[in-house]
RNA sequence: CGGGGCGUGGCUCAGCCCGGAAGAGCGCACGGUUCGGGUCCGUGAGGUCGGCGGUUCAAAUCCGCCCGCCCCGACCA
């Protein structure tokens, strides 16, 4: 049984004409084309647009959205937060009004700045991020303690004109993500806020997605224009050696109440100066899910978000294709009832070795082949995309035996990632021993003095790797450390790892 | 912004050096055949050869300028 299996899959590689079916380029050896193939060979997005960087999110693709969107609004709700939708324009004197704010985000703010044969008084920004023009709103809004805590989400798409090369989901000059921004009456909450969101956060990470994330606290240097700190999430793309950040969430201290003059009067009787946070994920999720779970054969997705979890495809021959559409069907909407997305590909002009292919380069995490075969021993063929396992389950145990597969590719996706994760992290002391680990697709863990310095040697000393930041949630001893770029005393425990 | 490479049907590319009727594979449409891992056969549609200018009887091909894209550097929420 094994052996011929595998021959067949030999003989199978061996004929497939080279770059025009399936995945032409393996994750291992070339993980930049690997992942541009993934992505348009499943359909998720397309890049053949008039504008660089202004990307399609195909059906497949969006659809991926939508599911995150929906597990996420559900947390957010749950958490107090309510949406709301403001508008895409701001006027520079708005943008500008966060000094730090403002400098940060400039250089790649993409204006408007004539409306018909006129030319604006003021020219006005398409939203690189919604804090000016949000706060702008708020500090008309707040007037007591009573008004807070406020906590507004968004979902909305933003542009941020890149000049660098863009990289579909991963980098794009207009992009769909959801920002969330509350506002306090003390720091505490503010803290507490922070705390509240990054769990939420990493169950959408975690849990939903399968991505197991690090938890870092930017430095000083690398933290969101304008906050006061930034903690943000990583998954990372083993193959490519690259951290991606997937979501981020900042305390802005007072910056920008003093600079929006949002002020309460507080139970106490003093006008006071509020406490905010923001926070933020966006469609780059998608590419941290393509990157870290796809294979050789294209997508790999996580059943939890996959918007079609199980393929049903009848194995159709000539005379005999009534019973198995029929059973083919008759599965689909039982699996269906039992609350599973499941579809059925009963097409006539695409065989079924095809389709099998074609769903695989999608990622549908569990396809059900019924042919007269299985028919006759009243059953299926099981196969699942994570492994690439087949299975014959019994007509009346599909339902039951489709949530515990279902249920275990989850689970494995987020195994198999973490087990990655961890592998990849390796403790180091000195340069050199930094540098042969970035480059060996590593994440560093070292110590650091502090100092923004030697935060740039690092930089350029490893060829494009930067400090992401220190542990946030686990306090991590630099104690006796020395600081692996000028040998004083170090203070941090620092990650260190190229990035997207 | 500096260095290198590339622009030819939807996609991947050949043709260019050495000027002489625009090609292939895949995809697409139609007909048949097949369908348990990208079936096979036939017919067909589809291209301002990135743009402008020059040389020439004749330019995808040679020359100049411009535009776009990719890679390597510098910069970067």
């Amino acid at each position: 049984m094994l052996p011929i299996t595998v021959f067949m899959e030999v003989v199978r590689i061996l004929y497939m004409p080279a770059g025009t079916l399936g995945i032409s380029t393996k994750k291992a050896e070339n993980f930049s084309d690997w992942y541009v193939e993934v992505v348009r060979k499943g359909e998720f997005m397309d890049q053949r647009t008039p504008v660089r960087g202004c990307d399609v999110f195909m059906p497949w693709g969006y659809a991926i959205w939508e599911q995150i969107m929906h597990y996420a609004d559900a947390l957010f709700k749950e958490h107090g937060v309510q949406n709301a939708y403001f508008p895409t324009l701001i006027p520079e004197s708005l943008l500008t009004k966060e000094a730090e704010h403002f400098e940060g985000f400039t250089p790649e703010v993409a204006w408007v700045t004539e409306a018909g044969d006129e030319k604006l008084a003021e020219r006005l920004a398409l939203r690189p991020t919604s804090e000016t023009i949000m706060y702008y709103m708020y500090s008309q809004w707040i007037r007591s303690y009573r008004d807070l805590p406020l906590r507004i989400n968004q979902w909305a798409n933003v542009f941020r004109w890149e000049t660098k090369a863009t990289r579909p989901f991963l980098r794009s000059r207009e992009f769909l993500w959801q920002e969330g921004h509350t506002v306090h009456a003390t720091l505490d909450e503010a803290n507490q806020e922070v705390l509240d969101m990054l769990e939420i956060y990493r169950k959408v990470a975690e849990e939903l997605l399968a991505l197991p994330v690090i938890i870092l606290r930017r430095t000083e240097s690398d933290k969101f224009a304008g906050a006061y700190y930034t903690v943000a999430l990583e998954a990372f793309a083993a193959e490519a050696g690259r951290v991606i950040q997937v979501g981020t969430v900042h305390n802005l201290g007072q910056n920008f109440s003093r600079a929006f003059d949002i002020k309460f009067l507080d139970k106490d009787g003093d006008e006071k100066y509020a406490w905010q946070t923001s926070w933020g994920f966006s469609t780059r999720f998608i590419g941290a899910v393509l990157a870290v779970h796809g294979d050789d054969r294209g997508a790999v997705l996580p059943p939890r978000v996959a918007p079609v979890q199980v393929i049903v495809i009848p194995i159709i021959f000539k005379g005999k294709e009534e019973p198995v559409l029929k059973a083919a069907r008759e599965i689909r909407d039982k699996l269906r009832r039992a609350g599973i997305r499941a579809e059925m590909d009963d097409r006539d002009d695409y065989t079924a070795g095809w389709k099998f292919n074609h769903w695989e380069l999608k990622g549908v995490p569990l396809r059900i082949e019924v042919g007269p075969r299985d028919l006759e021993k009243n059953g299926v063929t099981v196969a699942r995309r994570d492994t690439g396992g087949k299975k014959f389950v019994e007509m009346g145990k599909i339902v039951e035996h489709t949530k515990e597969i279902l249920g275990e590719i989850q689970a494995n996706l987020y195994e198999r990632a973490k087990k990655k994760l961890d592998e990849s992290i390796i403790t180091v002391r000195t340069m050199d021993e930094a540098k042969n680990a970035v480059e060996n697709k590593k994440i560093v863990r070292a110590f650091w003095c502090g100092d923004p310095e030697c935060e740039r040697k690092v930089k350029e000393i490893t060829g494009g790797a930067e400090i992401r930041g220190t542990k946030f949630l686990e306090v991590e001893s630099a104690d006796g450390e020395n600081c692996l770029v000028c040998g004083k005393e170090a203070t941090h425990v620092v990650y260190i790892a190229k990035s997207y």
